[in-house]
DNA sequence: TAATTTAATGACCAACGAGTCATTAAATTA
DNA sequence: TAATTTAATGACTCGTTGGTCATTAAATTA
């Protein structure tokens, strides 16, 4: 019954990544509703049948693309965090660079457009991504903004309010880029951006000089 | 053939803006795809058929939202810019508290979430909503900063860029609550975390004074 | 090389939701 | 008050898409 004018190849290892990848791709792009595993299957070079070998429906395909997604981006930002001795501005730079090197520059970037088109439709995943990515993620600059702060570096805010607006431009870059940009004539340079809101950042936190020395 | 339980009222005059009103709700909480009009109809309190006297089908209602959505607050924050004299940074302060009160704090604050969920899906309509509200907002806040870097008031950066920055903690407080807010455990407060945008802003922006006066 | 295993296929099915429209009944008009 | 207009209804239709599965054919085994 099956007759097909391609000829077939057996890749099962590679099939599961595959279909991830197509999958992780149209869902950014289109948000999971509008997705059709049609589209998915076609992508990742397979038919829809071939795709239910692997992922049991259309949900465990999404939840697995999530979960796909965390990676060890997180430990790796612990761990430097964890060795970090120097000023804690520093130490903000290097999580923001090592993030935008292995996240920031790779197709998990729209998982955070993802996430925010879909966590009302998933409330449980978006729970799983915000502990395992956003809850982490806080913690890091938080406690870089701590230390900085007990130190002298930083001047005294209120430290969970203060993660949210650092961390905010940070992923609206990434949001921007998988939603609105499409629509904006002029493309802004990520880096520059990035250095910028660094460079508002490194002085809005900056702790004034004394007036007078006593 | 129709029999309804409930009696019937003619409202014909108020039923296109309680339909609109439900669909951005659902829309922004779900999604075009998976919103059901069903359920926009349900919600407005009509059957689905009277949905289609108002509206030619989905894709009308739903641009019908987002038009509507586009209000006259971006015209009066022209209007303030156009007539502010004092301090930039004073600018700022009245555009965004006037975009809080008449945007921040209404139902048209989830349309930036419903935007970045569907741009992809509807690049006209991302354009449009592109144009009419994120371009001129662009302008009203590039404006107060490129004077303000021309006075003095503040230091001399990309004004196109920064632009993004200072723009984006501000959509991202909008997004994050239609979003990822629903698995945060704590909620952070919306006025604290604007002042404190505002605050590091305002002394990131500002022109470090001469270290020798000549 | 034949038999067996199993990855892959595409035709098919059923449910769902967008859209339709004949009918009803509210409201107005004569 | 009867006739007319028209807003509102819900049963219905049909196309689409997630999911199924008998069949095929690639790959391995004996």
């Amino acid at each position: 019954m099956p007759n097909s004018a391609t000829p077939r190849k057996r890749r099962k290892e590679a099939r599961p990544s595959e279909l991830l990848e197509a999958a992780l791709s149209l869902f950014v792009e289109k948000g999971f509703a509008a997705t059709r595993l049609e589209d998915v299957s076609a992508r990742a070079g397979v038919s829809k049948g071939t795709l239910y070998l692997y992922f049991e429906n259309k949900e465990a395909l999404f939840k697995a693309v999530i979960q796909e997604g965390i990676i060890p981006v997180i430990a790796e930002n612990e761990a430097i965090a964890a060795k970090h001795s120097g000023c804690s501005f520093d130490l903000l730079e290097l999580l923001l660079a090592n993030w935008w090197t292995k996240i920031g520059q790779t197709a998990y970037a729209g998982i955070p457009k993802l996430m925010v088109a879909e966590s009302r439709n998933f409330p449980e995943l978006a729970s799983f991504y915000y502990e395992n990515v956003i809850s982490r993620g806080r913690a890091l600059v938080g406690s870089a903004l701590r230390r900085g702060m007990e130190s002298g570096e930083f001047r005294g805010l209120d430290v969970e309010t203060t993660v949210d607006v650092v961390i905010a431009p940070i992923l609206m870059l990434l949001i921007w880029r998988y939603s609105m940009s499409c629509c904006q004539g002029s493309e802004s340079d990520p880096q520059m951006y990035l250095r910028i809101h660094m460079d508002l950042l490194r002085q809005g936190l900056r702790k004034p000089e004394k007036e007078s020395q006593v």
